[in-house]
DNA sequence: CGGATCACTTGATTTTTGTCAATGCTGTAA
DNA sequence: TTACAGCATTGACAAAAATCAAGTGATCCG
C-alpha cells in the first residue's frame, strides 16, 4: 500500500494510539483498491477475511432475507466497517456494496487479531470503537421500535440539519430510495412522509430539503438525546 | 461482597482470564444487593456508575419515548449488562427493572475502567463481549426490519425450541405482554399472531406452546443463521 | 433529436398493525 | 369465600404501511 495513505488511516481513533511498529506491520499487510459504483464488496455469511477502511466514496451496508432487502448503515470516509466480525473471526452479518466510486483499504483480519492480542493500546481503541458502534445500533433500534415512519423522518431531518451546521437547508446525501430503506419504509411511503411534514414547514425540492420552522418541526419530532445524539 | 459469589462471577467469560489480583480488586469494591420485583434499577440518561451482574432472577432492559415503551432485552443469570455505557463512561441508553426477585452485583464503573486500562486480558475479554453484544443487536435489527410480526414470532418460537433442547413443547419464560414488546408488537397482536400460526401446527395453552410440526413451521418461518443463531 | 432508462411521485387498494372496548380468567388478599 | 386487580383474549374499528399500477421528469446515449 502506498505510504501516502498512512496519515489519514493513522488519524482514525482506532489506529491513533497503537505502537508505531504495530501500525506499520498492519499497513504492510494491507492493500488499497479502487472500486466502481455498485460493486458488492462482501456478502452476508462469508468469512471475515479483511477489516475494511473507506478512504473515499461511500459504502452501503445491507442485508437480505426472503427476497426482501434493507439498508442498515452507510459508511463514509474515513472510517472502518465490519470490525466486530473481524475481531470475533465470525461471518459477516451484513453485505456491503459501493454506492459510488470508492477507494478502500483491506487489512487482513488475522493481522488485526494478532496485533489486538499483543498491543494493549490497540485493544483499548477497539473497545471504544465497538462500544460506540453498539450504542449506535441500540439508538437505531429504539428509533425503529418507538417511532412511526413520519416521526423517524422528522428526526432524521433534524439530525442531518444539525450535522450540516444548523441552517434551514438540508441536502440529502443519498438517494431517497436508500433513505427509505435506512428509515425502514418503502420509497412510496417516504414520498408521502415528506408531504406529511409539510404542515410543519418542511419543503422538498428534489434532493434539497428546507426546514422552514425548526421549532415547529421539533415540536412534532420530539428529538431525544438518547436516540438522536450519535456522538454520545 | 461475600466471597461465596466470587466463583460464579469469575466463571463469566468477561472475568475468567483477568489477573487474580485485578479480579479481587474489582470484587472488593463491589457489593451485592437483593431487589424485589418491578424495581427500576437504572434509568435512561443517568450516568453509568455501576456495571451490573445478574446472579439470580431476571432484568428487563427497556426504553421509553413520547409515552411509548419497548423492551429491548431480558437479562438472565449469570450475565452482565450496560457494559458499553460503563466503558465509554456515557449515560445509559436503556432503563432496567427487575422482573422478579433478583440478586445483583454492582461493580463501580470507575474500577472497571481503571482495570480495563491496565489489564490486557480484561480488555480483550471486554472486546469479545462487546462484539458479541453488537452482533446480537444487528441480528435483532434485521429481524425487525426484514420480517413481519408473524414471521418474527415464528422464528422466536423456533429459537426458543432450539434453546430448550429441540422438543415440541416450548415454555414461554416471561409474560406475553413482555414478549409482545420484545417482538415489537402489541399484546393484542401477539394473541392474533399465535392464532395465525395455528395453520402451521402451533398450539397455545397459556404459557405452554406446542410446535406440532417443526418442518412445517420452518417452511413458513425460514429461519436464517445470520439472524437467528445467537451463538455466532 | 428521439428513445430508453431510472428514480421519484401519485392514486387506488390491500395488508398489516394499532387502538378501543368488552369479556373472561386467574391469583391474591380482605 | 368474595371482591379485586391484572393479564389475556376477542371483536370492531381506525390508522399506518405496503403493494400495485400508472404517470412524470430527468438524464444518458446512440
Amino acid at each position: 500500500m502506498p505510504e501516502a495513505h498512512y496519515p489519514e488511516i493513522r488519524a482514525l481513533n482506532l489506529f491513533a494510539e497503537m505502537a508505531e511498529a504495530n501500525f506499520l506491520s498492519l499497513m504492510r499487510g494491507a492493500y488499497v483498491q479502487n472500486f466502481p459504483p455498485q460493486i458488492e464488496l462482501i456478502g452476508e455469511g462469508e468469512p471475515s477475511d479483511f477489516l475494511h477502511v473507506v478512504l473515499s466514496g461511500s459504502v452501503d451496508l445491507f442485508s437480505t432475507w426472503n427476497g426482501r432487502e434493507t439498508s442498515l448503515a452507510t459508511v463514509r470516509p474515513v472510517s472502518t466497517f465490519i470490525l466486530a466480525a473481524t475481531i470475533k473471526n465470525a461471518p459477516y452479518l451484513m453485505s456491503a456494496r459501493t454506492l459510488e466510486k470508492s477507494r478502500i483499504v483491506l487489512i487482513p483480519s488475522q493481522d488485526v487479531r494478532a496485533i489486538f492480542d499483543t498491543d494493549g493500546s490497540f485493544a483499548r481503541a477497539i473497545v471504544t470503537e465497538l462500544a460506540q458502534c453498539y450504542r449506535s445500533v441500540i439508538k437505531a433500534q429504539k428509533d425503529l421500535k418507538l417511532r412511526t415512519s413520519l416521526e423517524r423522518l422528522a428526526n432524521y431531518l433534524l439530525r442531518q440539519q444539525k450535522r450540516a451546521g444548523g441552517g434551514p437547508v438540508v441536502e440529502l446525501d443519498f438517494e431517497k430510495r436508500r433513505l427509505a430503506s435506512v428509515l425502514g419504509m418503502t420509497p412510496e411511503n417516504l414520498s408521502r412522509a415528506f408531504k406529511g411534514l409539510q404542515p410543519y414547514g418542511v419543503t422538498v425540492e428534489g434532493t434539497r430539503i428546507v426546514i422552514g420552522d425548526q421549532a415547529d418541526l421539533e415540536r412534532f419530532a420530539r428529538p431525544n438525546p438518547w436516540i438522536d445524539d450519535h456522538s454520545t
